[in-house]
DNA sequence: TTGCGGATTAGACTCATTCTAACTGTCTTG
DNA sequence: CAAGACAGTTAGAATGAGTCTAATCCGCAA
């Protein structure tokens, strides 16, 4: 299920973690495959428990480590939701997040340029925004493949 | 400091509880005051010993379960940031929230129609939104009364 | 006056997350 | 090779926001 990662993610992690002096060890390792595996927005704890399918020494602490690491160097991006656990995700590119009442899955939602200009644009002077949340709940029709 | 309710404000808290079936009562008059009388998005604690200096009987239990009845009713919304302390706020108007990095504080940050609209409209067609939530995160320059 | 039901209360409990201190493995330097 | 240094990992304890529970309170209706 977990397939190993390709040359070119491998790369991207060594990258990533190199430039903020870290290195990449079997455990970040297994953990980054667990993300890029399955990209349903996992908690700590399901990454824990498929990454442990795989390594199972792994610890928790660990796996907080890791993704706490990985998004310190801009690996993936935490996920927050009212107060529910948080979750992960290897989407970089700017999006929002739409997460469904019924069944509470998480949907990446495309963000365009435009859309974003406009919003930077409501900030008054002074305000400096690095990083801004976008986050819908409701609804959503049927298709239950995860939109990335 | 924590002045009484305008006839309006206690009208207004009367009616909305009124609605769902609810009475008012001391306690959720005073946590209500203290919603209004400073709204700088103050967490469950701060509410707490806020509404205390009022009424030393509160319990912290309560002040909860009014958040949570004033939530559910329509007077207040919920702030949340990262996994830190939900936060209240009596501004029902549409409005994102700007948090600063440096003092924590969090801003309301109005929202145009317009840019909601565009907001809304990045929702691929079968996801329907109730709730939109957008918080920036950054440095805001001085200006130390809160931007309601 | 009795009883009902919503509201309040203190304190126990939950559970995601963080912290701590011990341990491991690798790299360096002598 | 030995010794130290040091990042990373580990298990388990600690934290703390929030929730639950069971007892009590209080206004009102029968």
């Amino acid at each position: 299920m977990i397939q190993n990662l390709t040359e070119h993610d491998r790369e991207h992690l060594q990258e990533a973690l190199g430039k903020s002096g870290q290195k990449v060890t079997p455990q970040r390792e297994a953990v980054f495959t667990v993300l890029l595996a399955e990209r349903d927005h996992p908690t700590v704890d399901e990454v824990f428990h498929r990454a442990r399918e795989v390594m199972p020494g792994l610890s928790l602490a660990t796996v907080y480590n890791c993704l706490e690491t990985f998004v310190g160097c801009g690996l993936v991006r935490q996920v927050n939701h009212e107060r529910e656990s948080t979750r992960y995700c290897p989407n970089l590119a700017p999006h929002a997040h739409f997460r469904d009442k019924a069944t509470g899955r998480v949907h990446d939602i495309e963000l365009p340029a435009d859309v974003l200009k406009s919003l930077r644009s409501i900030l008054p002077p002074g305000f400096d925004s690095e990083v801004i949340e976008i986050s819908f709940h409701g609804r959503a029709q049927a298709k239950d493949s995860p939109a990335n």
